[in-house]
Formats: structure tokens, C-alpha cells, sequence
DNA sequence: CTGAACCTTCACCTATAGTGGAATGTCAAG
DNA sequence: CTTGACATTCCACTATAGGTGAAGGTTCAG
């Protein structure tokens, strides 16, 4: 597959997946004869949860972090399991803050959907927007 | 209290307090006759929310939106039932993508402790951190 | 009276995550 | 055999977020 087509697959530019590699975050990409990349339905998969990362708020260097770890696979030594250990935790908090920030929004929405919502005039600036 | 006392307060610098007022996190400070920025406790209350909602990956426009909701308080418009709703989604789109992450990272980190963790030399950098 | 803490304004900084553009190479279709 | 789409590298530039620093001036406690 070619960096085009791996770039529509994930919805990225070809730009971007070239930034990923120089960061890291994609493995040197195997080449075809003439230069150009080569690569394989692994590496949607792989873009797929870099995108997954993003989304959920993780760097670009978190995720990277992550991805070289996995690539490792085997002979895994006790820093590795270490780092991951960190990951959970770190996300474990991220976790918590984010349904605690939840539950107190859900209370200032269900206050203001229990009172008679008045429509404003669609003309002007809502004053709290 | 003064700024330096709440900056204390709440583990931030002088600056940024007044860099959050002048982003609308935080109201326009009453003022003591000097001039100088007088603050009630409950400014220490709105930056550890504040604190909260970074840690928890949010922006401060995001974090601004959500307090100036709560600020409005009485008379809320329709408008701003559909934005607490708008951030309601978001947040639990961000928590699914992050359980979601947490499951994969913790596959990863069950399979490292599974095997034998042996431990690196710690003068070598870790080939995989 | 001196130094710490405050005031404003404006510029600058660091990191993150890309994007644009130039100059060039490859290749399939017409 | 050229034209157009796609590829390459490299360097510069952008945008956004979240501040920080410096200049120049006031206020106040010891």
C-alpha cells in the first residue's frame, strides 16, 4: 500500500504520516524499487490508535512511548513494565477527573433542563454563550 | 486575599491567575481601594476546578464555557441546555476513547508482567524507554 | 527609605502538531 | 513521449495552547 492510499484508509494526510515517522511513531517504512513506502494493513491499524490516542487526549510522544513498547513484544525488562504501569495510573486519573468533572456538569444540565427553558431571542448573543 | 496568597493557595503563579482573568476563567477581581486584586475563597474553589479540568485533559476554552454556565446560574436559555449537553457528549466520548485505551495499555502491560521481568542493566539506556 | 509585592502592557517563549512549498523522481494512460 | 497524479527530501512556516519575562510604575510593611 502506498502512503496515499494508507493516509485516505485513516483519514490523514500524507504529510502527517510522514511527520509520524520522523517522530517515531511509524516504523521506517519498507520501500518499493522505486523509493516509494510500502506499507501494509498493520499500519492502518497502528494509525488507528494513534488516532484513538489523540482522541483521547495522549501526546504524540505518550503514544509513541506506548507504540515502542508494544514493538518490543518480546524480552520485555522491568522498566518496560514499569513505564506501562505509569500509563495506566496517569490514565487511570485522567479517568477519574474526567466522570468527576462529568457528574458536576450532568448537574448544572439536568438544573437547567428542569427549568422551563426559555428561548432566547435567536437574533442576539446568548449573554452566556 | 490577595493574588500572591491565592496564587499560593492553589499551587499557580501571579501570572497566570490574572492571565485566567484576562481569559474570562476568572471574573474581573473585586478590588481593595489600592488597587490591588482582592479575592474570596472561593477563587481557591474555581482554580482547583480549574486544576481539576486540566488535569483531566480539558482546554480552558472548555473549561471557561463550563464555568461561565455555572456563573450564569439563574435564567438559562435553551442554548445553554444544548451546551452543557454539547460538552456532556464530548466528555463521555473522551472517557469511552480513554477506557478504551486503558484496555488495550493494560493487554500490553499484563503480558509484560507475565513473563519473567528481567531486570536491565541500569547503566545501559533501556532499549526500549 | 528600602525591598517585596502589587499594578499594567506588550512582547516573547516553549511545546505540540502539523502544513506549505520548492525541487525533483516515477509511472500509467493517452 | 509527454502529461498528470503521485511519490521523494528538506526546510521553513503556521496555528494553537498555555503561559512567562521585562519594562516601568505604585503601594506598603518593617
Amino acid at each position: 500500500m502506498r502512503i496515499g492510499e494508507a493516509a485516505a484508509a485513516s483519514g490523514m494526510s500524507t504529510k502527517t504520516l510522514r511527520f509520524y515517522e520522523d517522530r517515531g511513531l511509524l516504523p521506517a517504512a519498507r520501500r518499493a524499487p522505486n523509493g516509494y513506502r510500502d506499507y501494509g494493513d498493520e499500519t492502518v491499524t497502528r494509525l488507528d490508535f494513534i488516532h484513538r490516542g489523540r482522541n483521547a487526549g495522549l501526546t504524540l510522544a505518550q503514544i509513541g512511548d506506548i507504540l515502542r513498547v508494544r514493538d518490543a513484544g518480546q524480552a520485555p525488562c522491568i522498566h518496560v513494565r514499569d513505564l506501562l504501569a505509569r500509563q495506566l495510573r496517569g490514565i487511570d486519573r485522567q479517568i477519574s477527573e474526567l466522570v468527576a468533572l462529568r457528574a458536576t456538569i450532568a448537574q448544572y444540565h439536568d438544573t437547567v433542563a428542569a427549568a422551563d427553558p426559555v428561548d432566547c431571542d435567536p437574533e442576539s448573543v446568548c449573554s452566556y454563550l
